[in-house]
RNA sequence: CGCGGGGUGGAGCAGUCGGUAGCUCGUCGGGCUCAUAACCCGAAGGUCGUAGGUUCAAGUCCUUCCCCCGCAA
């Protein structure tokens, strides 16, 4: 059998793997991604992992700022597509395009849907203490997230595992599970459910103020936060990078330290901070920053 | 040229107006102790990121470059 002409869309270090499998498995035509973005200090402009992956990989790739432009549209069409794959690219298709390719749109996504729709699944499944989570393949649609399921594949949440660690994970089944998909896409098999929209949730774009602590909540609470921002989280001018829970019998928000740990009490049970970062420092751990740091009573708020 | 902070013994930091480089921890040696990550005594270890400049004298002032970090995107 011919391999499946294919346009890939996506954009950072997630859809990377599944580009990579699709390379072996059929013939990528095109790589659609964000334009290169001023980034980081010196807004230097900052080319998407897929678009560096797929130059080393030599192919085509192309930036629109809009891929529904019409022009864009156009070109993609002229391209014949047998299916056009999309993981974490970051822009909405417009229904022309999705009725471009002959098999739909197929997207790769990391919940197991119809939960965690939308843009930041993995990490609001950590924050919520979720035990399981996992991918999902769809048939796209013109919907957020709404496309008929194809197929699905399980991860695990262990208590103590980190955003990067989880997101590295999924990645990897995600790119199985996508060949899982086309494969059953060439030789017949794919049986699309339509989604329950009466179970789905919502997984927002986090917002800056996502990660402030609030040492009045309870230390499960607070640890699933700052596992699943992962340096997003911040009690007064620090970022709070790694916590365990522990057994200390503190109030909320009050400090103790013994032996070089940096323990603090929330409204239900006490963490360990393992790993906290000072402004216009770097990550340490709590030892490290025990060192040079003096730890009052006013740490939280004090400037 | 987006804004700002920083690079000082192994680690984390201090170093005021330029005048012999300090603190906490660690390391090594010795002591105390039934014992110790605890305590006591002692020691080693730094061309102060790089390259120049000003000066009688620069970690400290000026300039170059490299690297790191925060914000904003």
């Amino acid at each position: 059998m011919d391999k499946l002409k294919v346009i890939f869309m996506g954009t950072p270090d997630f859809a990377v793997p599944s580009l990579d499998a699709l390379i072996d498995k059929t013939q990528v035509i095109c790589v659609v991604t964000q334009p290169d973005r001023p980034k980081g200090r010196g807004h230097k402009l900052q080319p998407p992992p897929v678009k560096v992956f797929a130059e080393e990989n030599n192919l085509r790739v192309i930036q629109p700022l809009k891929v529904k432009a019409r022009e864009v549209v156009v070109e993609l069409a002229e391209l014949k597509p047998d299916l056009i794959v999309v993981v974490a690219f970051g822009q909405i298709l417009s229904q022309k395009i999705l009725d471009i390719p002959r098999f739909g749109c197929i997207n790769v996504h990391a919940s197991l849907l119809p939960k965690y729709r939308g843009a930041a699944p993995i990490e609001w499944s950590i924050i919520n203490g979720e035990k399981i989570t996992g991918v999902t393949t769809m048939q796209m649609n013109a919907g957020l997230d709404t496309g008929d399921i194809l197929f699905k594949s399980e991860v695990k949440i262990s208590d103590d595992m980190i955003l990067p660690e989880l997101r590295e994970r999924l990645m990897i089944v995600g790119a199985d599970l996508l060949l899982k998909t086309l494969y059953k896409l060439q030789n017949g098999g794919l049986q699309p459910i339509k989604q329950d929209d009466s179970l789905s949730t919502y997984a927002p774009l986090l917002k800056k103020d996502t990660g402030l602590i609030d040492w009045n909540k309870s230390a499960r609470e607070i640890h699933n936060l700052v596992r699943g921002l992962y340096g997003g989280a911040r009690a007064g001018k620090f970022k709070i990078w790694r916590t365990r829970l522990a057994e200390e019998n503190l109030s909320a928000g009050e400090i103790k330290i013994v032996d070089g740990k940096f323990f603090v009490g929330t409204g239900d049970g006490s963490l360990e901070i393992l790993e906290i970062q000072a402004p216009n420092s770097k990550k340490l751990n709590a030892a490290d920053f025990l060192r040079g740091n003096k730890v009052g009573d006013n740490f939280w708020t004090n400037e």
